[in-house]
Parts: C-alpha cells; structure tokens; sequence
DNA sequence: TTGTAGGCGTTATCAG
DNA sequence: CTGATAACGCCTACAA
C-alpha cells in the first residue's frame, strides 16, 4: 500500500508537505505541489480513509436505515426507487452509502451504536417502525438525520405529500361524477392516517356523505387482501361505482375479482390505484393513480441531511412535503 | 466519544488490559475482565472503527457494486431481491454493506480505488458492464470479489442457472403440445446467450425444428419493446401457439396486444415469462414461469466471498450454478 | 496477570 | 513555503 510516506521519501519532502500537497493547501509552492501530485499518480496513491477518519472525525459517509417491516421492503418500488434516488444523490456529493442494522461482528448494537461505530455523517431514516425505541433514540442522538415519511420533533423530514395525493384522487373521481366511492387503505400507519383524514375532509368539502360501509382496511403491497375487500364491495347492494386502492400493486388483486364477476373497467366499476410504479402505466387500460415522486423524495431527503452535516448551524429541522402527480390513466369513468 | 483510555482511567488499569478484556484475551483475570466490561457498558463505550481498522487492516465491509446499467436497476425485483438478500446475509455474519461507485468527494475514482479507499473487505459485483475495464481492474485485483451471473476465470461466480431455466421451459412447452414456439429474447449479454444456446439445444434434442422467424431480440424489462415483437408474431401467416418472452415483466406489454387483437391466454396462445417475481403469481390466469432464486443466489454470494475472505487460503474460485424452479401456472395449454 | 511503548496513515499546529 | 512533531483510538509485541 503507497502511504504519503512513500511520496514523501521519492519526492524528498516532508510527510506534511505532501499532505498539504494532495490537499490543496495553499501555503506550497505550486511546483512542489505540481511535483507531488504527479508522484502521487505515478505510485497509485490512494489516501486511507480509515486513518483519514481517525484524524478528522468525518467519514463521508452516510447510513440508511431501510428495515423492511412490510417483509415486502426493497420489493417495493416506492422504496427502490427511493433508495436508487438516495444512492445516486449521495454519490454525486461524495458521500457513499452504508446500510444500518443491528449486529455488527458479534455484537448487538442498537441503531445509533451501529451508526456511532461506523463514524456515519448522518442518516436518512425511512421503511422503518417508526415507533420503535432504537429508532427514537437515533433521532435524538447527536448524529444528524433525516426521516422520509414519519415527522419526530428534531429532525427534518420528507414526505410524499399523503394529504395532496388523496385530495387530488377524491376530487378527481369527484369530478367524473362518483358518488358512492369506497376506499381500501393499508394497515394503521401515520401515513394511512394522513390520507384518510384528506379522503374524509375532501369529501366534507365536496359535500360528499361518507359511508363507512366503504371503508375497508387491507395492508399496503398485498393483493390479497385488496382482493377480499373488492369482493365485499361488489356484494354490496348499492355497489360502488368506484374504488380506490392502497396501491397500484394491490390493485392487481382487485382485478382479479374484477375480472372474474365478468365486470369491465372503466365500464361497470372505476378503480384508482396509488404511487405510480412503472406497472401502473404499462396495465392497459391504464391505470388512474397518484405517482409518489420518490426520486425527488430522495434526493431531497439526502440534500437536507448533507446540509445538516456541512453546515449544522445554518439547518434547521425541516418538513418538507414533496407532492406527486395525478396520472389519469382510463380507469376512472365519466358518470 | 467514550475511548479506551477513558475505561482504563475508570477502571485503574491500563490501555492493554482494557483493549484485552473487552475483545475477549484470555491473559486477563476473570475479575478485572469483568469490572472493564462493566466500565465499557456504563460509559457506553463503542470501539472506533476507523481507528480498529487502521490498525488491522479489516472493515468489516464488504462493497457492493450495482450499476443499473439497464437503468432499471434495482427496480427490477430480480435485483431489489437479491439486494436485500445480500444485505441480511451480510449483516447476519457481522459484515456492513457499502455501495461502490466512481466518485468521492470530488475525486474521479475507479471502482478498485474506490473500494481500496473505503477499505471493503471484498466486492460482490452484481448487475454492472461486466466488460468495462474499471470493473475487470477489480476483479484482477488483490480484493477478493464474487460476481453474480458473470463468469471470470479467476474469481468465484454464483450464477442464476439460465440453462436449466430455459431447458425447462422449453421442455415443458414441447410436453404440453406446443411445436412452433416464438422466443422473445433480452438484450445481447452472456445471460441471453445462455438461454439461447440451451433453447436451441434443447430444441435439438427433442427434434423441435427452430425457426428463426420465431425468435425476436426485445430488451430485459422493457415491456414495450416485447409488445412490438408479441405483434409480429402475432402477424404471422403461421403464429406460433406459444411466446416466451424475457421476462414476467416485459409480458405484461405482450399481454396487452394479445388482449387488444382479441385473444385469450392460454386458450389462444400460451404465453411464459421469466424470474417469478410477484406479479408473476398474481396474475389471472397465473403466469407460468421459470423463478429464479434470487434470494438464495445473494445468499450464497455473500457465504462465499466471506469464506475467501476470512480464509483465503482455503478458497478457490468457485462457480456455483443455483437453479430456480419451473412455476407451472396457467397460461400454457395443453395442445 | 498486567503495563509500557510503538505504530497504523493522516492531519494540524507551530516553529523555522 | 516547508518540516518537525504530536495527536486521533486502537492493537500488540514485549517487558515487568
């Protein structure tokens, strides 16, 4: 392994000169400087980061914690999208990306020790029980973080805007005339609760009666359960004219029952999905959903937590809310 | 930050004695040995990775390099899975995982340098140019690496067996009837060739007559570009009773010009994807498919290259085929 | 059984 | 402009 020693020695300077040298110090001459490069080239020089780190105390390095609580975790493209989005974002700042979890060696550590052991610059939180004391005690450690989709007091946060993406559903299917629009949402998360309060105040504002006969909860990703609950639904003697599922992948399971009653959509139900995952717009017709921008979620979660690093002074905890788009797709009917 | 030192004060002992009984030395009294590990667990002292690695000249990191070179990346449940398959293997051997990519901090860097620099352990390459130069700069040199679904010559591979795959498939086709069957294959990369070389052999074998009108290059994970050939075929004088496509996903575009020209699966044409991912088996009529076990595949990719390197001694480069399993489903019919 | 001392590769301070 | 020198926190001969 080439050290600064070694281009030391085969420059005939000092171990600080060269230092100063690579670092780009100004108080060197530009020759030596020019000189010590060059040697650095040459030999394939490569600074130790550990010894880097020792020394200043930062790692360029950033942790993410991403426990799959769902079990469906990375599977998820909302997730792999924004992990994709993380890594990329991150990178172009010269920071790299280090999962975080709980054992390390033989050892059980907690979160934060895990982050504290590996000297992590800060973290981006995200897909993770949010209730759980580890993670409560990372946030309120010293070490800089940033959550995605769950606010703490402390600690600067994005979010996919729920309160937006449920709005611009409901007053769509408004729009086209529904009236009796039943809902099946994902198991009681902050993120749930955020979208029915929307859903319920949409319809408030609408003037729109809610049945709760038409409210039904599944969980997020599983087609399954979505299925049960679409056929519920179309039991019902006054069936809906609309459902709106907890996500695009769940719809599938909807379909199916769709399907199998002989039922067309858009024609005899509407069905609106959520996040926008590339299958959503390659399922003909296609499918009327909400796109969560999970590149930009990201992207910002990482550029909030690089300030926090750089610049604590001047970052202040944040709630960032980034908003999606409607796609409108074909399968909500106009009445 | 809680040190050594701090311990060794507490406690009235010195630095040695500390760093002996905390890593388990057995020339320490079982007294003194336990008073420290007290002192370190009311301190809440953590160890320095930086500064154990500077000195040992091991991370407990392994790289892991994922180039979304399809820019699909990890979007692709094949990838998303075994991601996370890598992960927990990883962190249940005590091993972090770190992204390697091509800049740090304002440096250019190559992915060896990079790993260098962070000091991995060892490199798991997966989903990347496996013909880029930077890529085989890694693998050629002293870091160990594990490639996944690519073979060098001196290094491990864990490979998805695409020849059993596609020997599968075309073996169940050929038992259920099917005699003039169309292949949609992937982009050319060493993967394709292998499940076009054991498509055709296999054909050979069971005195299947090939037609080269019936074989079509789409891209992985690109259901448009198999919608476009899915119609070619469909356009034929002769269409052929069954389609394979290249993947579960990229049937999806094949499905939709199947439905649109008013045709059923299977009972007008049979149709069967590749990788098993989710969609896959909730589909109606459920997909049949080859499923690649992408889990395992991580799995095992992690084993090895921990084995190389906690014992490099005792490990040769190794190719380990890992077979998926054929999921019958229901889109081929029996002819 | 315990302690001393040196060094891993860097950076930073301060004197020349 | 350059060079000694001392850390950073940990491990490990070797000495006591």
């Amino acid at each position: 392994m080439v050290t600064l020693k070694d281009i030391s020695e085969y420059c005939g300077v000092s171990n600080s000169t060269v230092s100063k040298a690579l670092n780009g110090q100004k108080d060197i001459s530009k020759q030596t400087a020019q000189r010590v490069r060059d040697a650095a080239q040459k030999l394939g020089y490569l600074p130790n980061s550990a010894a880097r780190s020792l020394k200043t105390n930062k790692t360029l390095n950033i942790g993410v914690l991403f426990v799959d609580k769902t079990s469906s975790g990375l599977r998820h493209e909302y997730f792999s999208g924004m992990l994709e989005s993380i890594k990329s974002a991150a990178e172009s700042k010269g920071y790299d990306i280090t999962f975080i979890s709980r054992n390390l060696g033989e050892r059980q550590m907690s979160f934060y020790e895990h982050a504290k052991y590996r000297g992590c610059d800060g973290v981006v939180i995200a897909s993770v029980d949010f209730s759980n004391p580890d993670v409560i005690e990372l946030v309120n450690s010293e070490i800089p973080t940033v959550t995605v989709d769950y606010v703490y007091d402390r600690c600067s946060s994005v979010l996919s805007d729920n309160l937006d993406g449920m709005k611009q559903i409901a007053e769509y299917v408004f729009s086209k005339g529904h009236r009796r629009v039943a809902v099946i949402h994902g198991e009681n998360t902050s993120v749930t609760q955020k979208r029915m309060a929307s859903f319920r105040s949409t319809c408030k504002r609408l003037g729109l009666i809610l049945d709760e006969k038409l409210i039904k909860e599944a969980r997020y990703h599983d087609p399954k359960l979505s299925a049960l609950a679409t056929r519920e639904f179309l039991d019902l003697d006054d069936r809906p004219t609309c459902i709106i599922y907890p996500d695009d992948f769940s719809f599938i399971g909807g379909k199916n029952i769709i399907e199998q009653r002989g039922l067309k959509v858009p024609d005899d139900i509407s069905v609106i999905g959520y996040d926008g995952i590339l299958l959503s717009q390659i399922l003909r017709p296609k499918l009327t959903t909400y796109k969560q921008n999970s590149v930009e979620i990201g992207k910002i979660a990482v550029q909030k937590l690089i300030e926090q690093i750089e610049e604590p002074s001047l970052s202040i905890p944040e709630i960032i809310s980034v908003t999606g788009k409607l796609l409108k797709g074909e399968t909500v009917k106009e009445l």
